[in-house]
DNA sequence: ACCGTTCATCGTAATATTGCAATTATGGGA
DNA sequence: TCCCATAATTGCAATATTACGATGAACGGT
C-alpha cells in the first residue's frame, strides 16, 4: 500500500489529477512562468534563473515535456526550450471545464 | 536533501504549485465533482462512492479541507461536506490568469 | 448507562518525489 | 584528434504522499 489506485478512477479524473501532478511544484510553475515571459525560446540558463542544480533542473523539464506542456530542440550545443502551445490551451480548456461548473452560492453547510 | 526548497521561489509560485497540489489526485478530483454534483451537501457516503477505506478518504477530506476547496459542518451523528463556493471561485480564477497569459503560436522551436 | 453509527486521528508500511554529485553522451571549437 | 561547454542520465539519500487497520471521540437512540 502507498501507491495511488488510479484503477478506481474514471480516465478523465486521472487526467486532470496528473495535469495537476504537473504544476504541483515550484520551480515547474517558475519554469513556464519563465518560458512564457520570454516568448522567444530560452536555452539552460533556467539553472542560473532558479537557484537549482543543474541535474534537478533537467529532471523538472523533463516531467513538463512528459506530460506535453513545453518542447524543445537542439540548438547546437544547446537545448532550445519553449512553452507548447497546443497542449497549453488544452491544459486551459480543462482547468476551465473543471472549476467551469459553477456553484451555487450558500443554502448548504 | 528531499524537500522542496519552497524559499528558492516567490509567493505566488508557492502559492500555485500548493494549489495545484490539492488537485493532485484522482480522488481527491471525484470527491470534488460529487460535491459539485450533487449541489445539495453530501455527507460520508463518499466511502461508497469511491472504493477507499473510511480512514483515506478521511484524509483526502482534511486535505481538501485544509485548502480551503471544502468545508464541512455537524449535521447529528454525521458531517455534511460541500464545495466551499468562494475560494472555489478564486481557484477559477489563479489557474485561468496563470494559463490566460496567451502564447504566441508557432516561430520557436 | 449502554450500544451502534459516523468520522477523525494515530501508527505504520509501501511507494513516490525531490535534490544533488558523479557520470555519461553530444556537439563545437582549437 | 583533444578539450570544453551543455544537458541528459544514473545512483543514492532525504522527505512526502498514499493507504489502511486500529483506536478514539462525539452523538443519537434505547
Amino acid at each position: 500500500m502507498g501507491a495511488t489506485k488510479t484503477d478506481l478512477f474514471t480516465r478523465q479524473q486521472n487526467d486532470i489529477a496528473n495535469m495537476a501532478k504537473a504544476l504541483a511544484h515550484p520551480a515547474r510553475i517558475a519554469i513556464l512562468q519563465h518560458l512564457v515571459k520570454i516568448n522567444t525560446c530560452i536555452c539552460g540558463d533556467l539553472v542560473e534563473e532558479l537557484g537549482l542544480a543543474q541535474a534537478t533542473i533537467s529532471q523538472h523539464l523533463k516531467e513538463l515535456k512528459a506530460v506535453g506542456l513545453i518542447q524543445g530542440t537542439v540548438e547546437g550545443t544547446s537545448i532550445c526550450y519553449c512553452i507548447n502551445p497546443k497542449n497549453w490551451k488544452q491544459y486551459r480548456q480543462f482547468f476551465d471545464k473543471f472549476f467551469g461548473s459553477s456553484v451555487s452560492e450558500g443554502n448548504c453547510c
